[in-house]
DNA sequence: CTGAAAGCGCTTACAG
DNA sequence: CTGAAAGCGCTTACAG
């Protein structure tokens, strides 16, 4: 474990430490010979930059954060390894870190402090509620942040989202074209954009639906089903407005005798891993997460290189996916 | 975002920037009125310690790392949360970042470099399987490690796992209570530790169970079951070796006809987010990952703080967690 | 294109 | 207990 530094490759390959630092970092100002020497020195070396050293002069962490809320709120997401995938994916080949922070209620200040230390670049936000006012002190502070989804109140930052009215259309034209006549929604909790958008993308659709409300949870699916089968029996097609309240909700229906999608249709939205653990298998919109926090590493990068850039948001469109639920 | 440095608060206190850096580390040897007047520049200006400066001279980056393998291998898995809240639980209070690393095949050489170039202090390694050479380097250069579950190969690195064989026995204990007199189980993976301890501990308490088996995908689960239905159809008990699998087999036996935990007990392994998602809920042997997690981060922070500290590994105990479907 | 030099912001022996 | 000073390892104007 003996440190190498750049003064040392410098001195192996005959050449100032300037030098050798210059084609460390790729600059093309470099003689042909000098940096093959260099080079040279580096491997011979085995030489590795010292990053708080860089970092120091730099000022930059090379490290952003992904902010999540809770355990207990994470803990039946199925979404958090597509996250950390997505962004890996563009984050790691520029050598940039991700720093994971699942905040408890008082600890989402975190975030801010890191930023001010020069701990970290930017962060993204997951799950924000719209009690949180670190989004706000973000944008105040002109720190480089995006969202994943977009605020409730309208406010000047980056977010990255899906078009949720859109996606909850395709549910509804699917329920139709099944020649589903009784058709229904259990739907996301309607303080949240996503649960709102939702509802309104299938109304819009389907405007004569029953109307149940969940709050995206698994649990919330079984009790939303067991009242819509008590306020409609004869119900024929239902859009879940989250995979993980379909999951709960199915059995539901199983036990009351109902097959799916024989008597009642179900088509999902997320497209995540739940949807796979259903029974059977979900017909659902599909939500290409992965990609979708690709594209938020790729505006915090934007923002952390260039913060004097417009703020702009990304809205992916979704596609159905059919399985056998409906 | 004007930057305050340590310069600036010792100047308002009037005291030497040794004196402000003393108090900022809670150096006991400070006078209690200098103490105070620097508290109060530190308030007043609102300074935080630039973490690169710091780090440089400390030679700690302040962060562990967490690596995985790739998403594929993660998606389904239900246990992320609660290894990343663990972690958290004990490294956030001591101001320790966690950085999360998924791996590519031919990515995870990243641990080696991030811990060699100083921007990790050590790392906790989640699913390796007996090929990787990345603990192996590790242990050979000294870098302080911790493994997520013991390795196949007898190696001198300290890991944290549960008691695998006894959790494997509290299922087979259970099935017999349960009056059971046909039972099988759907092993784990045979090249992995926890794949070979599960069905070891099984055989020992039931030694004439039926053997069929799986990798601990749920996928996997389907298949095994419909195979365990064909080899021994009047099966009347199950242990399957990973909740995600059960969730995939029990569809498969409501199939065929045969109610659980009526006909067939089952009985799983994890306690995972998976459990709560079977029809009926799996009765399973908890592993309690995030405080297994926890532990993890406190044994690598030994490891950094005393290097030459003995390497010791800890398990933990296994328990019944009885719900509804055996 | 190259090198000598300054400087990033901190901690820590070392004297006193 | 306190301060002046050295030094951590790098990058980057600035001359040449």
């Amino acid at each position: 474990m003996k440190r190498v530094t750049l003064e040392e490759v410098a001195r192996v390959a005959g050449v100032s430490r300037a030098t050798a630092s210059r084609v460390v970092n790729g600059a093309s100002t470099v003689d042909e010979s000098l940096r093959h020497a260099v080079e040279k020195a580096i491997s011979s070396t085995g030489y590795l930059p010292n990053i708080a050293a860089r970092s120091l002069v730099t000022r930059r962490a090379d490290a952003i954060g992904l902010v999540l809320p809770d355990e207990r709120r994470m803990l039946g997401d199925p979404h958090l390894a597509s996250v950390v995938s997505g962004v890996t994916r563009v984050v790691r080949p520029l050598g940039i870190q991700l720093v994971l922070m699942m905040t408890g209620p008082g600890t989402r200040e975190q975030a801010l402090s890191d930023l001010r230390c020069g701990r970290l670049d930017g962060v993204i936000l997951v799950h924000t509620d719209p009690a949180d006012p670190v989004p706000g002190r973000l944008i105040a502070a002109g720190s480089p942040v995006v969202l994943a989804g977009r605020p409730l109140e309208p406010m000047p930052i980056t977010y990255v989202d899906v078009n949720q009215t859109a996606g909850a259309a395709l549910a509804g034209r699917r329920l139709k074209e099944l020649g589903r006549r009784r058709i229904a929604t259990i739907t996301g909790p309607q303080d949240t954009p996503a649960g709102q958008d939702r509802l309104r993308g299938f109304l819009a659709e389907v405007p004569d639906a029953w109307v149940v409300h969940g709050d995206f949870t698994r649990q919330s699916g079984v009790a939303a089903m067991e009242q819509l089968i008590a306020l409609c029996p004869d119900v024929d097609g239902v859009f879940i407005a989250s995979d993980l309240m379909a999951n709960g909700a199915i059995p539901v229906l199983h036990r009351h005798g109902r097959k799916v999608p024989d008597d009642v249709a179900i088509v999902g939205f997320d497209d995540s891993s739940a949807a796979l653990t259903c029974e059977p298998e979900l017909t659902t919109v599909r939500q290409p997460i992965a990609d979708m926090a690709a594209e938020m590493a790729r505006q915090l990068l934007r923002q952390i290189t260039q913060p004097r850039a417009p703020v702009t948001s990304v809205i992916f469109e979704p596609s159905l996916v059919v399985r056998d639920s409906g």
